[in-house]
RNA sequence: GCUCCCAUCGACUAGGGGUUAGGUCACCACUCUUUCACAGUGAAAACACGGGUUCGAAUCCCGUUGGGAGCGCCA
């Protein structure tokens, strides 16, 4: 690598919600970015006009930003190499293409989509690798005015070299060849005027001087499409690093019907951002050698992250490990910061948040037990309701015997001579009710478990009734009594 | 089907000619705790297979098998 600054794109469509391997994606552009003083771009594919999803810019950056991902040129922020979305370059690829074509690397065809998808089901069945016939590669200069000028839509398409191939380097993959004939004659200019991706990202990452392009495995099959571009233009190619794929529990490449794809989804769940950042970051990539910490923060990450060191093979996504990260993420985090962001789930399961002390004996309390804030008002449903759950309906009947009489009446007598319960005084209570019946241990305490809490396992019991208070404890004491 | 890519515990991975093959998650046990969770300690758990090369192969080479991706006027 020469010392000419590192720039990078991220380079999203906008067709809706951001998936969890494209933030993937985003991530490594720009800890690469980061890591090396350089600059990420984020240029807007919007070359498809059928699947462009109105919005989908403006969240898919706003989600980027939450996560912490910031891009030094694009749309809303510019830079000198604009515009930044493709739709505003048209005049741009059409005149390379049209540069292409007059170099002889590139030829105006005229079939029908309906003709192409008959064309590649015959070869399917025939067993051969599916691509254009080149039909339309050596019309005459006669023939092909001609057509022009009938005003039957055409489109523009690469003229791949016969009997040769093409090489690249690939940080991550090592050397890759491959034999010409078995490259397509790829469309560059589409029937409508518009670019395909492949014309347009080849065109853009050199115009906008692109030193390495990083992305998923899912392209590395049309990069010696790309490569022939460049040099058909006399261009030189980025270098290239292409990321394993993130994958499903039985392997197929990630995908929605299996668990969510959306970054959107596990945000809205109580997955926090240090929590995604760090566990994608990990998904293909570690720091290595010696290396055993798996807690990474941002910072740290971009410290460490070398394209080096991505691994090959591609990754399943580990919910289990993810939520044991973000439950460590949970419980490490800044108590107030989690109150703040942990309250809208309370009031969407209709709970009483107005007392902002009593929210945060609670949270703070239950955050242990959770592993996405989510799930934290389910958790903590005993706090909220005047009629004890059972966990276990059966053991209701526990509550009915004798000695649990005895324990609640005791425990109730204790309770109401004190003004106001304390984890502290709740322990002294507890003892004096111990003294009383002469029960302890688990004959004491699971009864009094039950009749709070309604299961047997749960949080500290002190602070459980601190949180309770004088009152409701002495409301759920009176059923058994 | 064709092309390309890949292959270490169940999962994520370290290591990369000589190692007791290491760590993290999950699982199990123990400790702590009135209980659960947390935390701590420990156990169990892997080099896909077959050939080479070599004194020596999980590591290098070839093949087999298995898996994945791509094969659009989508990106």
């Amino acid at each position: 690598m020469d010392n000419t600054k590192i720039r990078v794109r991220y380079a999203p469509s906008p067709t809706g919600y951001i998936h969890i391997g494209n933030l993937r994606t985003a991530l490594y552009n720009y800890l690469f970015a980061k890591h090396n003083h350089g600059t990420l771009i984020l240029r807007v594919e919007d070359t498809d006009k059928e699947r462009k999803v109105e919005g989908a810019v403006e969240s898919l950056i706003s989600s980027l930003k939450l996560l912490g991902i910031e891009y030094d040129e694009g749309p809303f922020k510019g830079g000198d190499y604009g515009p930044y979305f493709q739709s505003e370059r048209l005049d741009i690829y059409m005149k390379y293409a049209l540069e292409l074509v007059e170099k002889g690397n590139a030829y105006y065809a005229f079939e029908t989509s309906e003709e192409l998808d008959a064309m590649r089901e015959k070869q399917l069945a025939d067993g051969k690798q599916t691509m254009y016939d080149g039909k339309a590669r050596d019309f005459s200069k006669e023939k092909v005015e001609e057509l022009l000028a009938s005003g039957i839509p055409y489109v523009i398409r690469l003229k791949v070299p016969r009997d040769s191939e093409v090489t690249f380097e690939d940080i991550v993959k090592g050397t890759v060849t491959i034999e010409t004939n078995l490259i397509d004659d790829q469309i560059l200019i589409k029937s409508d005027g518009y670019p395909t991706y492949h014309l347009a990202n080849v065109i853009d990452d050199h115009l906008m001087e692109v030193t390495h392009i990083i992305r998923g495995e899912e392209w590395v099959t049309s990069v010696p499409k790309h490569v022939l571009i460049y040099e058909s233009l006399g261009w030189k190619p980025p270098v290239f690093a292409h990321a394993p794929l993130i994958l499903n529990p039985d392997k197929s490449k990630l995908s929605k019907r299996q668990g969510d794809v959306a970054v959107e989804d596990y945000l809205k769940k109580g997955y926090l951002k240090e929590t995604l950042i760090n566990f994608l970051a990990f998904l293909g990539w570690n720091p290595g050698e010696g290396e055993e910490e798996e807690l990474l923060s941002m910072n740290e990450l971009i410290l460490k992250f070398t394209l080096e060191r991505v691994h090959k093979a591609g990754a399943i996504f580990n919910i289990d490990k993810l939520n044991w990260m973000n439950n460590h993420y949970i419980k490490e985090y800044d108590l107030d910061s989690i109150i703040n962001m942990s309250l809208p789930y309370f009031e969407k399961a209709n709970m009483d948040i107005s007392n902002t002390e009593r929210m945060r004996k609670i949270i703070s309390l239950m955050r242990v037990y959770v592993d996405k804030l989510e799930d934290l008002p389910l958790k903590s449903e005993m706090f909220f309701t005047d009629k004890v759950k059972f966990a276990i309906p059966e053991e209701e009947e526990i509550l009915k015997t004798e000695d649990s009489k005895r324990i609640m009446v005791s425990l109730k007598r204790e309770v109401e001579s004190v003004e106001m319960i304390t984890p502290e005084n709740f322990k002294e209570i507890m003892k004096k009710v111990q003294d009383e019946t002469k029960l302890k241990g688990k004959g004491l305490y699971k009864p009094v478990r039950l009749a709070l809490l309604g299961s047997e396992h749960g949080p500290d019991l002190a602070k459980v009734a601190e949180i309770l208070g004088k009152e409701q404890i002495i409301s759920f004491l009176n059923v058994y009594i």
